[in-house]
RNA sequence: GCCCAGAUAGCUCAGUUGGUAGAGCAGAGGACUGAAAAUCCUCGUGUCCGUGGUUCAAUUCCGCGUCUGGGCA
């Protein structure tokens, strides 16, 4: 499978290759593979390999295999820093910035379908509309059921738009977007509707290996049986002794579902059980995000 | 060989005081612009083990059989 081929497009502007597809598809290893052949760097997308100490779990490239390629957006972050698309767009974005002022184009490889997104479609994410402590009084709220409402029936009056898109119980959007108004006055569905007019300086060509379900399924597990043998469980013990499990970063696949083996209510077998199951949920749920883009080229590997 | 208890969705089981059945898990589909490995939405017809009987009507009650547990010899 030479990879290659697929970047001989014409385009005014620099080819940027993406490698993406769900978790334990093989995207690491194709990705070093054009990386050498390209002889270029690697940027990661994936938004828990972007914290130190979670290295097994999060399947992160061996050092190794980042000696072999230099991988930026990866292994930078303390597990108790807060970081969002917003600041992987930004970081990200000067990275290629960078490449391609020397004339040169990096390879963007992850699963985490925002951040891929972020970086090939025309997105609204470089002006400041967050608010902490505004998220703080909202999520209060809405820990009632009656509060949950609430905050729907205001969205659904201050930005009509955003309030048809967003479900009712999505609380989460449903507080971001009220976030929003709250601090720039403006509404959610004008950001979106502007980040539309912007213009990529380059033109991504998108790769994903495709696998019978069946198969992935299976890669799945024996990846977390590997990740067993490689000590994952020590890993996650160190995690949650210096970190709070409501951390964001703790919510990550391969980490939370130890927590309750850790306080004894469940044995190890049932711990592994569940996270090959979440891993698999978490694989579907990329797929249906990849699936839907019809920019994105298949091929078997 | 005898006694008891089961047999219902891929799995674990609930249930129908007799009117052809439903949860959890698994699985499938979908949404997604600042926590995204997060968050959220939708989807359950299956010889109710087989067979005979009672009944207007049996998956439900009764008999027999088969299988699976457990107990006694």
């Amino acid at each position: 499978m030479n990879l290659r081929n697929y970047l001989n497009v014409s385009s005014d502007k620099p080819n940027i290759p993406f490698i993406v597809g769900p978790t334990a598809s093989g995207k690491t290893d194709l990705a070093i593979k054009l990386a050498q052949d390209l002889d270029t760097e690697i940027i990661s997308a994936d938004s828990m390999a972007i914290y130190k100490e979670m290295d097994i779990g999060t399947a992160k490239p061996t050092i190794e295999e980042q000696k072999l390629v230099k991988h930026h957006m990866i292994d930078f972050l303390s597990p108790d820093e807060p970081y969002s698309v917003a600041d992987y767009y930004q970081d990200s974005s000067k990275i290629i910035s960078s490449f391609l002022e020397n004339d040169k184009v990096p390879i963007i490889c992850g699963g985490t379908g925002l951040y891929i997104n972020a970086l090939t479609l025309p997105y609204s994410l470089d002006k400041e509309n967050t608010d902490e402590q505004i998220r703080k009084e909202l999520e209060e709220i809405s820990k009632t059921q009656s509060g949950k409402a609430e905050l729907y029936k205001e969205l659904l009056k201050v930005d009509p738009e955003s309030a048809k898109i967003i479900h009712p119980n999505n609380v989460k959007r449903v507080i971001r977007a009220l976030e929003i108004f709250k601090v720039t006055g403006r509404k959610k569905s004008d950001f979106d509707r502007e980040g539309k007019s912007k213009e990529l300086d380059y033109n991504p060509i998108i790769l994903m290996p495709d696998y019978p379900r069946e198969i992935l399924y299976d890669r799945i597990d024996q990846r977390v049986d590997k990740m067993i043998d490689l000590g994952l469980i020590d890993e996650v013990k160190k995690l949650d002794q210096k970190y709070d499990r409501s951390l964001p970063s703790m919510q990550a696949i391969g980490y939370k579902e130890f927590f309750d083996y850790f306080d004894g209510k469940i044995d190890k077998d049932e711990a592994i059980r569940i996270l090959k199951r979440n891993t698999r949920h978490f694989a579907k749920r990329q797929l249906t995000w990849f699936r839907k883009d019809s920019r994105i080229q298949k091929f078997s590997n």
